[in-house]
RNA sequence: GGAGCAGUACUCAAGAGGCUGAAGAGGCGCCCCUGCUAAGGGUGUAGACCGGGAAUACUGGUGCGAGGGUUCAAAUCCCUCCUGCUCCGCCA
């Protein structure tokens, strides 16, 4: 969501912004929303006049019949019902074109940032940089629900009947493997300064409609039933929601958090859930950083913020890579996006284990998130990335370490949290 | 889930239909005094959001947990909801 005084002023940068999306069907709202909202302050400036002649006059009725003066005070009395008869008609019109503005303003892409890659869709996002070597062991490495299936890792004959597809049973070692990985993950940005963070996994429709577009919401969100309640997708949806309606004092920024939280997605859309194994499901856990800061400070937490990510998966010794989102793949809400791809020897192909996003002010406008500085309060900026994804990182961690024997290496950073143990096999 | 109480500005808190944008205190700003000291006196300070305006001038509107309602007029009366506290019930 942008500032609607840019559309006021500028409105050919944000139609340009429009453009570099590839959204041109969404040009046409620029016009719309110009007009709706010239109407909307003119009606606003006639209807703030009338409720200035009512206090007006409701003062001096009062004034009126202290006086004993009645019948003077019943004349006005008239006169402000008329003006409340006028205003019925203008405030419902006020409601419904702020609400109309409202929408369009929901649907009119955040400004990306200059350095975002142009391009129209997931198959023009950008390799930025590799960080570690892609190894291909001379031998096949199996498809990841196999390697843990002959380590009696996983059990899905029964997560489907218990839940359908899309769930999974871990077992014995694996699940243990799974849970250190987290842990590590939120000791390892512990040990960078953030604060840890558990926070309420499920989170209201106001909150939800804060943090994501509409669109994101029906295809990701499970709502639980008879309740105003969401399972969240991400912590990012409970953390960045934590700050809805707040000012912040200046001097507490940056703010830097880890948190916790398992995952539910519906996984509606392009790809749905028919792929086999743990790679698409809908329940899985997450170590989130999250950083609220200020606006000039974004860029910077942006570029701190991915190399996180690529450091736990390096001291993980999982080769991967950045792939930066292009214009046309970016979310609505952000102003530049990468993702952070791990290395598979078995697909000898990157693939998706987590994704840093700055949404600048946008986030922070739809939910009202500021700063609480000297000269007033301003809004901030929000940020979001992927500390560890699992499974899918315990994926790239299993493809990377197996041996051919079909045992795998336990990483030497892992072992603390694993009692010791050195390697996983039959 | 049941019962009771409460939600006012940075904080505490008064207010119980109009004279309340909101007493008082703390805090904070400034000034003064001072050997009796984690001190005294004086004085000032009210936010936020949306408009008009070149404007940091001036000005209108909104606003006392949220949303409705009654009224010429609501922090104040009524309804619904949310949150917190206390007690009961239930339960990891």
């Amino acid at each position: 969501m942008i500032d609607i005084n840019v559309i006021r002023n500028n409105p050919d940068i944000v139609r340009e912004n429009i453009k570099k999306k590839f959204q041109d069907t969404k040009l046409e709202l620029v016009d719309e929303v110009i007009e709706l909202d010239i109407k909307n302050r003119k009606l606003k400036m006639e209807a703030d006049g009338l409720r200035q002649k009512r206090n007006e006059n409701s003062d001096k009725i009062g004034l009126l019949y202290r006086e004993g003066k009645q019948e003077d005070a019943e004349v006005l009395k008239e006169e402000v019902k008329e003006i409340n008869d006028k205003l019925i008609d203008m405030e419902k019109e006020e409601v419904e074109l702020s609400t109309k503005i409202k929408e369009i303003m929901y649907k009119i892409p955040n400004f990306i940032d200059d350095s975002v890659p142009l391009g129209k869709d997931d198959a023009e996002n950008v390799e930025i940089e590799k960080f570690g070597e892609p190894v291909v062991p001379d031998y096949e490495i199996p498809y990841h629900a196999d390697i843990i299936n002959n380590l009696s890792g996983l059990d899905k004959d029964s997560s489907g009947r218990t839940s359908g597809s899309g769930f999974y049973y871990l077992m014995g070692n694996i699940a243990r493997l799974h849970s250190a990985m987290l842990s590590y993950a939120r000791d390892f940005m512990i040990n960078n300064g953030f604060t840890y963070c558990i926070p309420p996994f499920m989170i209201r429709s106001d909150v939800v409609s804060g943090v994501m577009s509409f669109e994101e919401m029906n295809n990701m969100m499970y709502k639980i039933e008879g309740e105003d309640l969401f399972l969240i997708g991400t912590s990012e949806h409970s953390m960045i929601g934590k700050f809805k309606d707040q000012a912040i004092n200046e001097n507490e920024l940056p703010l830097m958090l880890t948190s916790y939280s398992p995952c539910f997605r519906k996984e509606v859309g392009a790809h749905g859930i028919e792929e086999r194994g743990i790679y698409r499901v809908h329940q899985f856990e997450k170590q989130e950083m999250v950083v609220i800061c200020k606006m000039e400070d974004a860029m910077d937490w942006y570029n701190k913020m991915w190399k996180f990510t690529v450091d736990f998966f390096r001291s993980l010794d999982v080769p991967v890579r950045t792939l930066e989102c292009c214009s046309g793949d970016l979310a609505d809400l952000k102003v530049k996006s990468c993702d952070i791809e791990a290395w598979s020897p078995r697909q000898q192909k990157y693939f998706e284990v987590g994704s840093c996003s700055t949404l600048g002010d946008a986030q922070a406008r739809r939910l009202n998130i500021k700063a609480k500085g000297e000269g007033g309060n301003y809004l901030v900026a929000t940020l979001n990335n992927t500390v560890l994804a699992s499974p899918r990182g315990l994926i790239a961690l299993i493809e990377n370490n197996y041996n051919e024997d079909g045992s795998i290496n336990v990483p030497e950073v892992l072992r603390p949290y694993m009692g010791g143990l050195e390697i996983i096999k039959q």
